[in-house]
RNA sequence: GGUGCCGUGGCCAAGUGGUAAGGCGGAGGCCUGCAAAGCCUCUAUUCCCCGGUUCGAAUCCGGGCGGCACCUCCA
C-alpha cells in the first residue's frame, strides 16, 4: 500500500482509492506561452513516477494534465509577436508534448484544453452563481470567499489577512478584495467567447475545477502541481469546487513537488536563469534528466547546479547533470558486467532467480527494500541509493568470489541481476541494453570534444602493437597522448578500450 | 506584515521516537608492466542554538537564530 505526503492535511497518508483498483491524477499542465524549460519537467517527472508506480502496484492509473491555452499572458505574447493567440498557443502546446516525450515522460490518459472546455467553464460558473457563490459585476463574474467559510484549509491563510496585507487585487467589481475573477470580460482586441455575462474568457483557477469534474468527476484521488501553485490556485480550485460539490470532494490527496533552483537561486524567466528542455535534451542522455531528477525527493527543492566561467557569469558546464549522468554510466556499466557474467555463465534470462535463503542477505531483500522506499511517498532518493548499493555488491562479487560459496555467488549475481532492472526500469531508469546507453554518451562525448573517433581506434592499434613487443614506453606515451585529448584507455582482458574523460 | 517549508560531515542528500543510508570530494590500500575501471578501509560520538517531554530525540514540544517559498506572472 502506498502512503503519500498530502498537503491538506499535512501527512502521510495511504493511498485509498475512490474507486478500487483505479486512481485518478488531476495535474495542472502549463500556460503554453512558450517554450518548456527545466522547472516544467519536475511536476511532469513526478507525476510520471507516481503513475508508474501505481500502474506496476496493479492499480489503472488515469492521468489528466491540462493545456492552459486561454490566458492573460498568451494573449500579451501573441500580440507581441503579431501571432493570432490561439494559433500561438497551440504551436506551444505540440513543442511541450514533444519535449516530454523527448524525456520519456508517458502521455497523460486525456489532455484537456481550456479552449475546448468553455461550455463546461460556463456552465460552472452558472451553477456557482445559482448557488449564491459568486457573481456578476460589471462584465466579470466573481467567487465571492466571504460564501465559503473554510476557505484557507490548504494555504494556512485566512481571509482577513489577506485582505490586510493590502496584496490582493482590490478592484471596482468586486465585493471583497479577496473575490477572485471567474470570468473575465473582454476588453477591445482580446480573444472572447460569448457568455451569459457577454464575451470574454474564464479567469485562471476556474478551468483546473471544469476540467477536473469533467473527466475525473467531482471527487477524484490525487491532485499535483508544483508547490507555487498551493496559493491561489490550488486553494481556489477547493473552494470553487466544494463551494458546489461539498467538504470532503475534490481531491482526496494533494501533492505538491519541489522547486528547481539554479545556482542556489529561485529560478525564474525575470532573472533570466532557466534553461529550454528542448537545448538540454541535445547534450544529455534523457536519462540523465530522470536520474537528477529522482535522486532528490520530489518534495525537496533541487538545485539545479551550473559550472560557471571565470567571469562568473557563462555558463560552461551543467554539474549536476554532468554527475548524474556519470552515475548512470556506472550503473549501465555495471549491468553490462552482470550481462557478461550472465552471458559466460549460461544463465539465461530470470530463470534462476533463487530463493532468498540462497543468496546472500544484502542481495536478497534488496528489491523489497526498494519497493518499501517507493510505497513510503515515492521516495526514489532512497530506492536509488538501494540500487546503488546493490550495484557496488554486485562489482564486488564480479571482481572476486573470494569468500562466498561458488553457487551462493552466482546465485546472488543472477538475483542482482533481475532485481536491478526491476524497480529502477519501473521508474524508466536502466531500461535499455547498457551497450546503446554507454556507446550513445561516448559518441556525444566525443562530438562534443570534437574528437575522432578513428584516429583513436588507430592509435590504440598502434599502442596494442607496442605492447605486444613489450615497448611499454611507447605504449604509455600513446596512452599519454590519448589522455591529453581527453581519451582514456581501459586495458582489458579482451583487450583495450577506451573512454572520453569529462 | 501574513502563511508555509527547511536548517544533517568539505559539498549534495535519505532518515519523523530506538541509538546517523547513499553519492561526490579527500586519504590510504588491493588489482595493474604502468594506468583506468572496479573493490576494500578511513573521512559527523553527532544532526543550527538553548530549554523541555521521554528509559531513549536528528526525529516530539517551547523559545531563539538562519535560509527559502508563497501571498503578484511563474512549473
Amino acid at each position: 500500500m502506498i502512503a503519500l505526503y498530502d498537503t491538506l492535511t499535512k501527512r502521510k497518508a495511504p493511498l485509498r482509492p475512490l474507486v478500487p483498483g483505479q486512481v485518478g491524477i488531476y495535474l495542472c499542465g502549463p500556460t503554453v506561452y512558450n517554450s518548456a524549460h527545466v522547472g516544467h519537467a519536475r511536476p511532469e517527472m513526478t507525476i510520471d513516477v507516481l503513475r508508474r508506480w501505481l500502474e506496476a502496484s496493479g492499480l489503472k492509473a488515469t492521468v489528466v494534465r491540462n493545456f492552459t491555452d486561454v490566458e492573460d499572458k498568451i494573449i500579451k505574447r501573441a500580440a507581441e509577436l503579431g501571432e493570432d493567440p490561439a494559433a500561438l498557443a497551440a504551436r506551444y502546446a505540440v513543442e511541450y508534448v514533444a519535449d516530454m516525450d523527448s524525456l520519456d515522460i508517458k502521455r497523460p490518459s486525456i489532455e484537456p484544453r481550456v479552449s475546448e472546455t468553455i461550455p463546461g467553464i460556463i456552465d460552472y460558473i452558472e451553477r456557482l452563481i445559482a448557488a449564491g457563490k459568486a457573481y456578476a459585476s460589471g462584465g466579470d463574474v466573481y467567487f465571492a470567499v466571504d460564501s465559503f467559510p473554510p476557505y484557507g484549509q490548504l494555504s494556512g491563510q485566512n481571509v482577513a489577512d489577506l485582505i490586510a496585507g493590502a496584496r490582493v487585487d482590490a478592484n471596482e467589481d468586486k465585493r471583497s478584495p479577496a473575490d477572485f475573477a471567474l470570468w473575465k470580460g473582454a476588453k477591445a482586441g482580446e480573444p472572447s467567447w460569448p457568455s451569459p455575462w457577454g464575451p470574454g474568457r474564464p479567469g485562471w483557477h476556474i478551468e483546473c475545477s471544469a476540467m477536473a469534474s469533467q473527466h475525473l468527476g467531482p471527487s477524484f484521488d490525487i491532485h499535483g502541481g508544483g508547490l507555487d501553485l498551493v496559493f491561489p490556485h490550488h486553494e481556489n480550485e477547493i473552494a470553487q469546487s466544494q463551494a458546489l460539490t461539498g467538504a470532503g470532494s475534490f481531491a482526496q490527496l494533494w501533492t505538491h513537488n519541489g522547486l528547481i533552483k539554479v545556482n542556489g537561486e529561485k529560478m525564474a524567466k525575470s532573472l533570466g536563469n532557466f534553461f529550454l528542455l528542448g537545448e538540454l535534451v541535445k547534450r544529455f542522455d534523457r536519462e540523465t534528466f530522470r536520474l537528477f531528477m529522482l535522486l532528490t525527493h520530489y518534495r525537496s527543492h533541487i538545485n539545479f547546479e551550473l559550472a560557471l566561467g571565470d567571469d562568473g557569469k557563462s555558463v560552461v558546464g551543467f554539474t549536476s547533470l554532468d554527475d548524474a549522468e556519470k552515475r548512470l554510466d556506472y550503473f549501465y556499466t555495471t549491468l553490462e558486467r552482470l550481462d557478461q557474467w550472465a552471458a559466460s555463465a549460461g544463465v539465461a534470462g530470470d530463470d534462476v532467480a533463487a530463493p532468498a535463503s540462497d543468496v546472500l542477505p544484502e542481495a536478497s531483500d534488496l528489491d523489497a527494500r526498494m519497493r518499501a522506499a517507493m510505497d513510503d511517498d515515492l521516495n526514489t532518493a532512497q530506492a536509488l541509493a538501494d540500487a546503488g548499493e546493490g550495484m557496488k555488491l554486485a562489482n564486488r562479487l564480479l571482481d572476486s568470489g573470494k569468500g562466498v560459496a561458488k553457487d551462493v555467488r552466482a546465485r546472488t549475481l543472477a538475483r542482482l541481476r533481475k532485481d536491478l532492472r526491476g524497480v529502477p526500469c519501473v521508474l524508466g531508469l536502466l531500461t535499455r541494453p547498457p551497450r546503446d546507453f554507454l556507446d550513445a554518451r561516448r559518441a556525444r562525448l566525443v562530438a562534443r570534444r570534437g574528437l575522432d573517433a578513428a584516429a583513436i581506434e588507430r592509435r590504440l592499434a598502434d599502442r596494442d602493437a607496442a605492447r605486444k613487443s613489450k615497448d611499454f614506453k611507447l605504449s604509455d606515451d600513446i596512452r599519454a597522448e590519448l589522455k591529453a585529448l581527453g581519451v582514456e584507455v581501459m586495458d582489458g582482458p579482451t583487450g583495450a578500450t577506451w573512454r572520453v574523460v569529462d
